[in-house]
DNA sequence: GTCTATAATTTGATAGAC
DNA sequence: GTCTATCAAATTATAGAC
């Protein structure tokens, strides 16, 4: 309990530079002298607290999945209309992933590698329902002839590719526009407001 | 000249073992036994055939590179109305990418591992310039009022982006809607048409 | 708990026969 | 050109002192 208030503790620095490499460098590039640096200690510390690579990882991408997986409960619970949850979901999930720039491209690109680890960690959980809840919000805001009417799950998809893919594709992007970082990253904090209004555009009835 | 006709040479099957083993495991995670197995062959052919790993990779990456970039030559060309140019664009993608679905996520991972690959091949090409022409285009049919006003960037990377983000998230999505691979497939062929009509409705004046 | 030293294993690369 | 055998380097993992 009082753990999570002691950041110092041998365990969490070594929980924060594995995060850190790993998410940088994937499960294969990583080298655990290099997290061992990163944490200020040494190789067989990590051997002493966690196991192995495979497990230290393991105890990484358990923890970062569920930042990821957007929490659409508060959306959910508001009442105001569709459009502007929409909207306010926009904001907040790019401001999220702008603020961990590499955690979607680690997160699909070892989700891919080995597709069995996320399945244990999702099959039945709640984050189905909640899903269905939304997509359920979206089609009686359909019906009514508030927005115009869509496939809502093709409409998440949708959502969910216009926040996430241009922060994935930054080093992309920056090559074929020879742009420097900082001229880049103003550009994909315009999309909080692009991406709103394309997508406002779009579901006008 | 004729090489291009012999499919089987032992360095065309190298090279398209090494594609294959390279883009699901990355440079990191790739195993040169591996390659000389799926080719058929023994690890010393490799080096005789390609100096190092590196360099066997590098082959494939710029090979690769060329085919992800879209050709948006043909539709620039044409003189239809750039709604028609759009859709017919994101038919041809989604296309590609479904008869590629783990390219845009090797690419994309490598070249954030590694961004100076990237810049070597494409700095300075012509791709800047047809994306120019073709934000060009999209900004006069804005001007005269046959489609609404878009920053030209930002709705190029909205395209990209709902084109290639589901096919890169594919175990994810499989995931979390518990869906056999089939169904997701038939799913994300029906992208070309949600996708088509979601970008022409925000698009309509 | 933390370290140094070292073992064990993996893996990219080379030598040399055919 | 292709193979077997082997090396050398890198990297994960462990033993044992403090």
């Amino acid at each position: 309990m009082a753990e999570a208030l002691e950041l110092s503790t041998t365990e969490q620095k070594i929980l924060e530079a594995a995060k850190k490499v790993f998410i940088q460098k994937g499960l294969d590039g990583a080298r655990l002298d290099e997290i061992a640096n990163e944490a200020g200690i040494n190789k067989a510390l990590l051997h002493y607290y966690f196991k192995s690579k495979e497990k230290l990882f393991e105890k990484i991408f358990d923890e970062m999945i569920g930042k990821l997986l957007p929490d659409f409960s508060a959306i959910i619970e508001s009442q105001n209309p569709i459009e502007e949850k929409i909207e306010f979901f926009v904001h907040k999930y790019i401001d999220f992933v702008s603020e961990n720039p590499q955690l979607p491209l680690f997160m699909v690109t070892e989700i891919n590698r080995n597709p069995q680890r996320m399945k244990d960690l999702l099959g039945h959980t709640q984050n189905f329902i909640i899903l269905q809840r939304f997509a359920f919000q979206m089609i009686t805001e359909m019906q009514v002839g508030r927005i115009k009417s869509f496939n809502p799950l093709h409409l998440m998809l949708n959502i969910m590719s216009l926040c996430i893919f241009p922060i994935i594709s930054k080093p992309v992007i920056q090559a074929i526009l020879q742009l420097n970082e900082a001229d880049l990253n103003i550009i994909l904090q315009q999309r909080k407001e692009e991406v709103s209004r394309f997508i406002r555009e779009a579901l006008r009835p």
